[in-house]
DNA sequence: AGCCAGGAAGAAT
DNA sequence: ATTCTTCATGGC
């Protein structure tokens, strides 16, 4: 097992699990086992620095972000006064770079949900169709996903995202070339709307956890809460005003402000 | 009992 | 191109 430390107040294990672009964690005693793909790592705090222990530090390397400087990013949000203090609340988030199927079906599964559920289903999920890894279960495959019926996605708990979700892994490869190869994430977002139950805000989650479209902005119901006004009062027109206003910044800007208003630490 | 949760599909307009 | 309705499930 393998340690890597990272220096510095701008990755909190609390802030990066907790801020809802991923549901594959859980408490330990130090901090939080994390699952990705089929690998595992326990992060935790340990005085100024972070700790990730795995077998696998050049994945999770690349999971965590650990390349960029996210001081800059915060600083630049310091510009707009409506994110100021969510992005100084929220400095230890790192976005992470999550498998392009596995962040699929994950946000598939989180439409109109909430998330204690969606992890119960997609621990349910885990455990049903991926590797047994001793410890813990990899995400599924395409192929193991292919095995399971619509009844088995019901049975999961999904309701009536289990059919979405049987569509979804099997026409996942016809898009995703086009997904991966778009070179903006409104491109990216065009393509990724071709699979049943990826809409316009699912879709922003992809384009921006998945193939790092900072260009995002997905508009779920606490976001919706926090930036409609009489005239943003659609989700549609709170996405293309914020999209423009923050532009390659939006993907940041939209977690600080998530994860701020869910942890009610605004007006 | 009714409303909400990281919404989307399908139909109607 | 917009607006309306319906869709499982569980927690509160």
């Amino acid at each position: 097992m393998e340690k890597i430390l990272y220096n510095g107040e701008y990755f909190s294990p609390k802030d990066t699990l907790e801020c809802g672009q991923i549901f594959r964690y859980k408490p330990s005693e130090r901090g939080y086992f994390v699952c990705a793909a089929d690998k595992r790592a326990e992060v935790y705090t340990q005085g100024e620095n972070t700790v990730i222990e795995t077998e696998y530090p050049n994945f999770f390397a690349n999971y965590f972000d650990l390349g960029r400087d996210y001081s800059k990013i915060v600083k630049s949000l310091q510009a707009f006064p409506e994110v100021a203090s969510a992005a100084v609340f929220g400095k230890g988030i790192r976005i992470l770079n999550q498998e392009l199927f596995e962040n699929t079906v994950s946000f598939i599964i989180s439409a109109n949900n909430n998330i204690k559920r969606i992890q119960a289903i997609i621990e349910r999920l885990c455990t049903a169709a991926g590797e047994d890894k001793g410890d813990y279960f990899a995400f599924p495959t395409r192929e193991a996903m292919l095995r399971l019926s619509r009844d088995d996605f019901a049975d999961m708990g999904m309701g009536y995202r289990a059919d979405y979700m049987y569509s979804a892994v099997r026409t996942f490869p016809d898009v995703e070339k086009d997904i991966i190869s778009a070179n903006s994430g409104e491109e990216a977002r065009k393509y990724l709307m071709m699979i049943k139950g990826v809409g316009e805000k699912v879709a922003n989650c992809i384009s921006l956890f998945a193939l790092k479209h900072t260009r995002s902005y997905p508009v779920d119901t606490w976001i919706f809460k926090a930036n409609s006004t009489p005239q943003l009062n659609t989700p549609q027109k709170v996405q293309r005003h914020f999209l423009e206003r923050y532009g390659e910044l939006a993907g940041y800007a939209q977690q600080y402000v998530f994860y701020a208003a869910r942890k009610g630490v605004l007006v």
